[in-house]
DNA sequence: AGGGCGAGCCAC
DNA sequence: AAACGTGGCTCGCCCT
């Protein structure tokens, strides 16, 4: 092998070299990365500039001749100690040069101390602090602790940014070295200030340290401000929401040009509370600083804004401490019950896979590669839907395949074992209860999400491990065809909003007048209502009309007849779906009800894109609207058909999107409202609301609860808002979730 | 060993 | 060529 000719590497490519190391830094880099990182670093960059050119300057054929050449000692370049630079090696180094950078970074940041960062360390610096806290109307504030459990660690320490007073402090509470004071008496002496709900406090994700203070028995008021929920609503798009990304990434327009450090970054693995108090200083006060200049930077968009101003104010700031108390509500696991269930799960599962080992022999099921491998290679099965292996296509091979129902009811019951019967329990905290968290603004169009553990995806056997406490009952109140009654107001259709007036059955309804059959022919049950409510539901969603036919097992022709069909008695859904497409094309962006925004940015050129290759299409084949497959069209040019195929999917999801967004957007926005009406009139009565399924809430009330109540609570609810159609709310009431009683039985029987 | 990712599946 | 919107969790598989 010959010597690989040395590269020069130009001023672009140092330039490029540059940007990897920042890149490097921001994640775990490749080995290979290191390796050459870490080779530049060993051989000095006054070595050969083959070793001072970036990686991605060498493709791999060139990599792999330069490594074979050093391995081979062909290269003698004077860096004799190059050939045993291996990836342990290079490991090492990196991680001893990452240290010595964290090492630097810190030293030069306490260095660089502003002036007005200061340490809380004496009674007589605490007392000035709360004698200087009597002239704010409003702070920032934020707590580190020890971990990030909101229910097992504690607090180490707190910030403070006292805007009129012009400074920042950090006290710290529980370090393991440094002259502090006690954790109870901070708390004590900033009580009246954290509990005083006409003092503002501004945080960045609030609802953690609420619940930390919670820990130490604050119950903090006043939460004037979060900067990462308003964030949410300023660009639902944000890839992180992390505090040092947004400064990162918007610190210019604030007055934080540099940088800042994650955690991570600075201290790893490592205990807030074994953080030296120089460093712990400027990094905790900078981190109210950042809030409090991102809150100032906030509320001019925000109120440039407006109405999202109003939704801010007027909903999502309210719900924080909602979703706090929904939190530490919790769900009360019954165990005995899961144990018993997860033992009767685990036989019959145990059965099956006898069963599944006759029929498929020894591999394991889990696998779609093993299954798919098993069905198709080996048995045989014909392949109906491109060797997949998942219920759909299981569902249409059960007549080709005697052990395909065992494979069915081993996925179904293996599902609730894993994911929820035997999960749920291993996440009981002290109290016997799961505390899953809510998450307000996770979701692009402003529902709730809920995880660790997701209470939002609970299947009926699964919800049924979770039952009231002694002298307690649930309530689950859910809003009825919440999504259509939204759009049967936002599209301003008559007729849509009808049934809703009249107290009539929409699906039968609509079905009667668009399949023109008597409404008798229509009713509960009928093939006509179901196609109907699939229908309605594809427009609301976008579903084309391939998917729809394959729903309803007609074809596209007849579904898309179908369709037509609708729109034309329903005409001005028709256009609210059209007047939506064209709106998002100009403004790259929707709204919804309450002004919460959906933006879809980029959007407009790949529409105009769009439009014009279909009117050149459809000039082409001399018709007016696009044919339902243009792909299989041989009148249509190949470069037309590559060109629309390239904006195609972009610009069909963000219309399907947008049409969403304002649907399903409102309806959460709707929610929410109601949230807060129940949040109150729960906490009026000594009740909770504990937790929220989208269209449904679900409350843990005493169980002397009267029919009375329960008509306040729906109260609550339907008068969230006040829509060209009534709401309705539907509710169950019950020990068990999942073994509810509607409230007009339940009642009945009790009396 | 542990992270990333896709398949699959649960909910509305 | 892809085919329905919003989520989260578990599993196998593949990678380092």
């Amino acid at each position: 092998m010959g010597l690989p000719k040395p590269i020069e590497a130009d001023a672009s490519d140092r330039i490029r070299e540059a940007q990897l190391r920042k890149e490097m830094a921001k994640r775990e880099p490749t080995w290979e990365e290191v390796w050459f990182s870490g080779w530049i670093s060993h051989t000095g960059t006054t070595k050969k500039a083959i070793f001072q050119t970036n990686l991605s300057n060498l493709d791999k054929e060139r990599l792999k001749s330069i490594k074979s050449a050093i391995d081979a000692d062909e290269i003698g370049v004077g860096v004799e100690s190059l050939k045993k630079f291996t990836k342990a090696h290079a490991m090492r180094l990196w991680r001893d040069l990452q240290d010595q950078r964290k090492e630097s970074v810190l030293k030069d940041m306490v260095a660089k101390t502003p002036e007005n960062y200061r340490l809380v360390q004496t009674e007589s610096q605490l007392e000035q602090l709360i004698v200087d806290l009597k002239e704010e109307p409003i702070i920032a504030f934020d707590t580190e602790t020890t971990g990030l459990d909101v229910y097992n660690d504690t607090i180490v320490g707190m910030s403070l940014t006292l805007p009129r007073a012009d400074y920042h402090v950090y006290i710290p509470v529980a370090h393991k070295t440094g002259k502090q004071l006690k954790r109870s008496v901070v708390l004590k002496a900033l009580s009246a200030m954290l509990t005083n709900s006409n003092i503002g406090k501004v945080l960045h994700n609030a609802k953690y340290d609420m619940h930390m203070l919670l820990r130490h028995g604050v119950r903090m008021r006043g939460l004037a401000h979060d900067t990462r929920v308003a964030m949410a609503l300023l660009n639902e798009n944000e890839p992180s929401y992390a505090l040092k990304n947004l400064a990162t990434k918007y610190g210019k327009h604030f007055g934080f040009e540099d940088t800042s450090h994650t955690f991570e970054d600075l201290f790893g693995k490592t205990c807030f509370d074994e953080v030296p108090l120089d460093v712990a200083l400027v990094y905790a006060a900078k981190d109210t600083h950042l809030t409090w200049r991102l809150y100032e930077w906030q509320r001019q968009h925000l109120q440039r804004l407006g109405k999202l101003d109003q939704l801010y104010q007027e909903l999502e700031n309210p719900l924080i401490e909602v979703c706090v108390d929904m939190e530490q509500c919790g769900f009360l696991i019954d165990q005995n019950y899961a144990r018993q269930y997860g033992e009767e799960l685990r036989s019959e599962i145990y059965q099956l896979e006898q069963s599944l080992t006759d029929h498929f022999g020894n591999i394991n099921c889990n696998s779609p590669i093993q299954l798919s491998r098993k069905l198709y290679d080996e048995l045989k099965l014909p392949e109906v839907n491109a060797r997949s292996t998942d219920v759909k296509t299981l569902k249409a091979l059960k007549d080709k395949h005697p052990g395909i129902e065992y494979l069915l009811k081993y996925r179904e019951l293996t599902k609730l074992l894993s994911t929820y019967v035997e999960a749920l329990p291993e996440r009981i905290k002290s109290d016997g209860r799961i505390h899953g968290s809510f998450n307000q603004v996770a979701t692009v169009t402003g529902r709730f999400s809920s995880n660790e553990p997701n209470l939002q995806n609970l299947p009926t056997n699964a919800r049924k491990l979770i039952i009231a406490p002694p002298g307690k009952l649930l309530i689950g109140s859910d809003f009825s065809q919440i999504e259509p009654r939204v759009l049967a107001h936002i599209s301003g259709d008559k007729h849509l909003q009808e049934p809703y007036l009249n107290g009539q059955d929409l699906y039968s309804t609509l079905a009667s007048r668009v399949f023109k059959k008597p409404i008798e022919e229509c009713g509960d049950g009928s093939k006509y209502r179901k196609m109907m409510k699939v229908g309605l539901l594809a427009c609301m969603y976008g579903t084309s009309m391939f998917t729809l036919a394959s729903q309803l097992t007609i074809t596209v022709e007849e579904a898309h007849e179908f369709i037509g069909d609708f729109y034309k008695t329903y005409p001005q859904v028709h256009s609210f779906i059209k007047d939506t497409h064209e709106l998002v094309k100009e403004n790259e962006y929707v709204e919804t009800l309450y002004g919460r925004k959906r933006r879809f940015p980029g959007h407009r050129q790949k529409a105009k894109v769009y439009d014009s290759l279909v009117k050149q299409i459809c000039e082409i084949l001399g018709v007016e609207e696009l044919p339902l497959n243009v792909w299989r069209n041989k009148d249509i040019p190949r470069n037309l058909k590559r060109k629309f195929y390239e904006v195609k999917g972009d610009v069909e999801s963000a219309r399907r999107q947008s049409v969403n967004a304002i649907i399903q957007g409102t309806a959460a926005d709707v929610m929410k409202r109601a949230m807060l009406n129940l949040y109150q009139y729960c906490s009026r009565r000594g009740w909770a609301l504990c937790g929220t399924v989208h269209d449904e809430a679900l409350m843990m009330v005493d169980d002397t609860v009267t029919e009375c109540d329960v008509k306040e609570i729906e109260a609550c609810m339907t008068s969230a808002a006040s829509l060209d159609v009534p709401l309705k709310v539907d509710t169950e009431i019950m020990q068990r979730w999942g073994e509810g009683v509607k409230k007009g039985e339940w009642f009945a029987s009790a009396a």
